[in-house]
DNA sequence: ACAACCTTGCCACAGTTGTGGTAGAGTTGC
DNA sequence: GCAACTCTACCACAACTGTGGCAAGGTTGT
C-alpha cells in the first residue's frame, strides 16, 4: 500500500494527536479519514492538514474538542442557529428603547416562532449529536 | 420595593429554575439581573421572559447551559468564529474538485491566516469566558 | 427586633469530556 | 509464519458542569 495515506500511528506521530485522540475526534465526526478494505484508518494529506490546524485551533482560542463539535452543529442545524440567534437578540434590544407594551408583545411571539422552529426541526437527534457519538 | 421587579425566589417560582441556577446562569453572563442598591437581583420581565425562553431552548434541542455559553462567545468573538469557519470549509471543499498542489497551498495559506486572526484577537480572555466564568 | 428574606463562598456529588490504558481478534510486511 | 501493526470494546481516572445544600453575615417588612 505505498499511496500516500498514512496509518493511525503514523499519523498520530506526524500531527501531534495520540492514536487514541484520532479516534476519539472521528467519533466526534470532526475529522473521519477513509477506510482501506480491511477497516483500516487511512489519513491522506487533507485529514492531516485539519488535524494539526484543529490542534492549533484549540491551542489558539483555549477552545475544546465538545466546542468545536457544537459549532459543527450550529453549521448545519438551522433551527438551532436560528433560535439561539432569536434568544440572544432579545438580549440586544434594550425595554427603554421601546414602548415597553409593544416590546412584550414583540419578545413573545418572537419565542413562540422560534420554538414553533424548534418542533418542526426535530429531524437531526435533540439529545445526542453535540459531540457526534450519537451516529 | 413595590415595582415590577422579581428577587431571587420569587423569580425561580415563576420561571420554574432553582435560585441556585438563577445565580449559576448570572455566572455564565446568560441572564444578568439587575441589582438593588443593597445588591439584591432584581428580575424585571424581560430577564423572566428570558429564563423561561431559555429552559425552552435547552429542552426543544437538547443542548446545554454551556452551549449557549459558547454560542454567546462565538456571537461576538471574530476571530474565533472566522477560525471555525475556515477550519470548516476546508472539509466541504473536496480535493478532487481542485488542483491538488493549489489546494494544498490554499489550504496552508488559508490555515496561516486564521492563526494569524487568532493571534490578533486574543483580547477576549483565551482560556476562560467559555461559560463566562472568567468575569 | 425579629422572622424571613437576600448576599457570597464553600463542600458535595453525579454525569460528561478528554485521555490513557488493556484485551481479544484480524491484517500486513518481510 | 511471526512480529508488528490495526480494529473494536471495554475500564479507569482527572477535570469540569450542573445541581443541591449549608454557613456567616447583611436587609427588609411589620
Amino acid at each position: 500500500m505505498g499511496s500516500d495515506a498514512l496509518t493511525i500511528h503514523e499519523a498520530a506521530a506526524t500531527t501531534g494527536w495520540s492514536p487514541r485522540m484520532l479516534r476519539y475526534i472521528e467519533d466526534a465526526s470532526l475529522v473521519v479519514p477513509a477506510r482501506s478494505l480491511s477497516g483500516y484508518r487511512l489519513y491522506g494529506p487533507a485529514e492531516l492538514q485539519r488535524l494539526r490546524t484543529l490542534r492549533e485551533l484549540l491551542e489558539a482560542f483555549g477552545i475544546e474538542l465538545s466546542d468545536v463539535g457544537f459549532a459543527a452543529r450550529l453549521r448545519d442545524d438551522d433551527p438551532l442557529r436560528d433560535g439561539l440567534e432569536a434568544w440572544f437578540s432579545s438580549e440586544a434590544i434594550r425595554p427603554d428603547e421601546v414602548d415597553p407594551s409593544q416590546w412584550l408583545a414583540f419578545e413573545q411571539e418572537k419565542h413562540m416562532q422560534l420554538l414553533a422552529a424548534a418542533a418542526a426541526g426535530e429531524s437531526r437527534t435533540p439529545a445526542a449529536a453535540a459531540t457526534g457519538r450519537g451516529v
